[in-house]
DNA sequence: TTGTACGCGTTATCAG
DNA sequence: CTGATAACGCGTACAA
């Protein structure tokens, strides 16, 4: 790379001149100012970032970290995020925690060493299910701003950004209780989150206020989920709506439905969570709550960096971003 | 943050000092050490990477640019990548070009002013289609290592990571007829990449070798992407082999079959792309080319380390990542 | 109009 | 054993 001290050497001036000359103060005279400037031209010169961001106390960069990219609401968070930051001169340095607490932690130490000005971090699952809290207070106590989306972590004073979680799966549990169904499970693949856990209430909640029994089956992890829920409707032949709360319960749940024989939507109503190209795999026969993946990492990412402008670390408001629903008819 | 001067003039020694002692330097006495490391601790002292970075000359950062990352494969590539860079200390800054070869350029342009080691780039569609190419030249001009994946340029001379989009097509396609199908179309979304070109291609010579006809679809954009299925197969009502080359056709023609009343995959046969969560979601029910993202981010970013630690830039082998197949008997 | 000096925070070399 | 000095590359107040 070529530098200031290059140029002022082949052109026999200081680099102070030659520093002067590209930013075009009116300290220097017209002619030395073509001269530099063509040089740079030609040899392409490009003041190092680094030594800026140095001198300037300021990385344009914002530190991400997020606990997957496999799952397609991260994705498009992330895709929101970037997009925004990035129509605002922000780069973004990605880590994806892979749900460990380890790895969250160390993401953190080494980017409040000064690489980024601000921080946008969804909790790993093992960080929610643990109650640990104390990288992300060092953030805060490092003057860092922080703003947290979807998996927020209620002790760290922070702005934050999550969804209607309780509230839509509590709608969308009434909308089929109104259709008249009558056996209801909720499968669930993520108990032991925040959201998981807000979602399963919203869900029971519903019920309990219409009076209505229930059945909440937690499947744990991934594999084998279609064998689990194929033994579940053996054995409850009677269900007739079926209530997921992750993006991939409830197309597992319509695939095995259909192969016992039952007609979707008209036998069992299905509700599952979604993002926008969901609909699409589905057919529409299965009613999808969207979470508004892309708004929410806008959202985010302007709480961030008004945080950073005006130099305000931690407080904030809570942001709730509503989620979209795709129901059947 | 605590700085070595802070401590310096705390402890009333030189920076010099401070900086030998925590850094063990045997030149130092140990008590000496011993008060640094206390104070240090107590104020909780790390050292600033930017001013490591531009000392030493190395970010040990990654710019890695891809065109969409809601596009799962894409998401899983950027997961292998996120993750063997993570295991050599490495971070990454994420570009999504979102197939504009403006953003592309500029991202580099950005980038390469010192912030990362070496890059790791999918080309943007409008970059393919345009055979535009000065930008990746500059990065190697630059002298900074370039990895390419899936969506290389063949004039670019730097190594390269690419599945074998034309084999599995064609071996796909050969499966087919001998099961006997006879009535072929392919559907693409992604007729003017170059991986779509090569997928065509496959599909293309296969049928040819083996003296049948076929149909070609090109749906252009994913918009309404089910209406012109349907209406195909409603006008190609003898159809029995269907091809997609992306990651949702498959599935939509699944659908759509279905709505037909077609019994899959007895009347018809489909093949389409995936990633690890497809089978899932069809059930079973059509073929699936997996993609193998997460290994092609590990081989893509153990190529570009490599290359960065040996200070080699331009050059490099063309390594194939053979697609999976997961048929359906 | 141009050049000198200093600081950002760190590390390495060289003196003392 | 410790400290002063220079350097990475840039920008800017101040001096000439």
């Amino acid at each position: 790379m070529t530098t200031l001290k290059e140029l002022a050497t082949i052109l026999n001036v200081s680099v102070s001149t030659v520093s002067k000359a590209l930013n075009d103060s009116p300290e220097i005279g017209e002619d030395t100012k073509r001269r530099v400037k063509q040089l740079a031209a030609e040899l392409d010169y490009q003041p190092n970032r680094l030594a800026q961001q140095l001198k300037s106390n300021a990385t344009k960069t914002i530190g991400v970290i997020i606990p997957t990219i496999i799952n397609p609401f991260f994705a498009e968070v992330l895709h929101g995020i970037e997009n925004y930051a990035d129509s605002h001169q922000y780069d973004i340095i990605t880590t994806i925690s892979n749900e460990s607490f380890d790895k969250e932690q160390r993401a953190i130490k080494m980017l409040a060493r000064g690489s980024v000005d601000g921080f946008i971090v969804a909790a790993a699952r093992e960080t929610q299910m643990e109650q640990k809290i104390a990288h992300l207070q060092s953030i805060l106590n490092n003057q860092i701003p922080l703003v947290m989306f979807d998996r927020v972590v209620d002790q760290i004073n922070c702005a934050k950004v999550v969804v209607d979680d309780y509230e839509s799966v509590y709608n969308a549990t009434q909308n089929l209780i109104e259709k008249g169904r009558q056996h209801f499970v909720l499968f669930s693949n993520i108990a032991d989150l925040s959201v998981g856990k807000l979602r399963s209430q919203g869900f029971q909640d519903a019920l309990k206020d219409a009076g209505l029994t229930f059945d909440v089956v937690d499947l744990k992890a991934i594999d084998n989920l279609n064998g689990k829920i194929l033994d579940y409707l053996k054995t409850h032949s009677n269900t007739d709506a079926i209530v997921s709360i992750d993006h991939l319960t409830g197309i597992v749940a319509l695939n095995m439905a259909e192969s016992l024989g039952k007609s979707i939507p008209t036998d069992i109503d299905i509700v599952g969570f979604g993002y926008t190209e969901t609909p699409l795999l589905v057919n529409n026969k299965i009613a999808i709550i969207q979470q508004k993946g892309e708004a929410i990492g806008f959202k985010t990412t302007e709480l961030l960096l008004e945080k950073i402008k005006h130099k305000e670390v931690s407080g904030g408001d809570t942001i709730v971003i509503p989620n979209g629903f795709n129901p059947v008819y």
